[in-house]
DNA sequence: TATTGTTATACTCTATAACTATA
DNA sequence: TATAGTTATAGAGTATAACAATA
């Protein structure tokens, strides 16, 4: 097949497309994906943060967060709350809607991480996460 | 920040977006992006390949592969053949153009992977390809 | 009946550029 | 001037469903 499987890039693709369709099928009845979950987590951990530090965090662009969290305002999972020390910004919190549907996907995302990580010991699973973080640091 | 940098999937997807972003700038002046690319190589390795054969070995959807392929004949980097001794089969071939194409094209893809494995050992770089290869068998 | 290629359609995620309101 | 959020637009890559031609 050639060179492929011995490319960096090609194996984490793989992985990743892998990780992301067994996540599509088992988590958030097909509804839910990664991106949208990570936002609701971030938002869960830090009430009230802001648009551009979540897209820090995420390291994405700030105008790829506004979609998102327009489609967690339509789902009545988030609310934003306009500062009153900064008018510019706005806190993102989680409804109680989306705190109870927030229980429900980590519970199924647990499952999904499961299927995968039960593929390791644990030492090779702190080396992978070591070893990909070297990636994306 | 929470839980996310726990997960697998996080890691994988972080470390993907990495990579492709480097890939999007560095190879092919931004108009090639990994899955082209691995087309490419697939149909140049496999001359004649067939659009099914390349949906198996990519492990994705045989729809996908139209629109890819298309792209590459409007690039005139691949021709297609329909078979003789199964007409619903149309072999794929790298045209001249397509194969000079490449060249340039794998050159600065190596540069690019040089610029992430270049982070690890040999031996890490190795376990990082075996455990990878256990989320996509 | 099954397979190959195709079309149509839709979705997620990402990006850039330019704008508004605010600081 | 700089920052937070937004809008508009674009593009890659994936998927499903249905179809024609061929086996």
């Amino acid at each position: 097949m050639g060179v492929l499987p011995n490319l960096l890039g090609y194996n984490v693709r793989r992985a990743q497309i892998a990780l992301w369709r067994d996540f599509s099928r088992t988590v958030g009845e097909g509804e839910v994906r990664p991106a949208l979950f990570s936002l609701m987590i971030l938002v869960e951990a830090n009430p009230g943060i802001a648009q551009i530090d979540i897209a820090n965090q995420l390291d994405i662009d700030k105008a790829t967060i506004v979609g998102l969290v327009q489609r967690l305002q339509k789902r009545s999972c988030v609310v934003c709350r306009q500062s009153t020390v900064d008018r510019r910004r706005q806190g993102i919190y989680l409804t109680d809607r989306g705190a109870a549907e927030l229980r429900q996907l980590r519970q199924e995302m647990l499952e999904h991480e499961a299927r995968f990580t039960r593929l390791f010991s644990s030492e090779e699973l702190a080396q992978l996460f070591a070893l990909l973080r070297r990636i994306h640091p």
